[in-house]
DNA sequence: TAGGCCATCTGGTCCT
DNA sequence: AGGACCAGATGGCCTA
């Protein structure tokens, strides 16, 4: 950590939101363990253990001049940083427990570890796919889709990642739904 | 060790 | 004006 520099007065504001940032970002992560541990504990969330990135390369470097331009404190911008920094971990966070919802709602084989976001998003469009086909068969219309796994002409479908897992989600769809089919039409009697 | 996945930070843009 | 959303950058962890 440097010490602060005295120096003119633009000077003066550039090392003094630098400094900010610096302890600001220590005190955050701090802040962020501490808030944050106990539910990481329950579902296994990573932690960063340092900041990010101090800035993001070539964006950074072009907001000095910009920077200038406003008139509030170089405290008062970081202050505001930290807090759209915390809005956007939260954002992420409530993105994170969406993807979670989904995993837990999709038929797929259990593996050890979880599903990855793109498997996630891949299988619900498989998922919808399928469920889409049993809607057009319980209505006696040709099927909207077909499925990698199947020999006919392929429709849609342009996934390029681990195709064999994904074929086998694909057909535990199918079942499921040719189940979930059969248990409509035994209640519906 | 390389590559995949992820969390976080960050600045820009869009929206209310 | 301020918050939401987005994409790029970065670095950590894990696995083959």
């Amino acid at each position: 950590m440097r010490s602060l520099e005295v120096s003119t007065p633009w000077q003066e504001e550039e090392d003094v939101e630098v400094e900010d940032i610096e302890l600001e970002k220590h005190a955050m992560n701090g802040r962020d363990d501490l808030t944050e541990s106990s539910s990481d504990e329950a579902t296994g969330r990573k932690r960063r253990k340092h900041g990010g990135s101090a800035s993001s390369g070539s964006a950074s470097s072009g907001t000095t001049t910009r920077r200038r331009k406003s008139c509030i404190s170089a405290r008062e911008r970081n202050l505001r940083r930290l807090e759209s920094n915390e809005r956007e971990r939260m954002r992420m966070h409530s993105l994170n427990d969406a993807f979670e919802q989904l995993r837990e709602v999709i038929p797929h084989i259990k593996m050890e570890r979880k599903l990855s976001k793109i498997e996630t998003l891949t299988l619900a469009k498989n998922y919808i796919m399928a469920l889409t086909n049993v809607i057009c068969e319980m209505r006696g219309e040709e099927k909207h889709y077909t499925f990698q796994d199947v020999e006919d002409e392929e429709v849609e479908l342009e996934t390029t990642e681990e195709p064999n897992r994904e074929q086998n989600n694909n057909s535990m769809f199918q079942q499921n739904l040719e189940n979930h089919q059969e248990n409509a039409m035994v209640n519906s009697r």
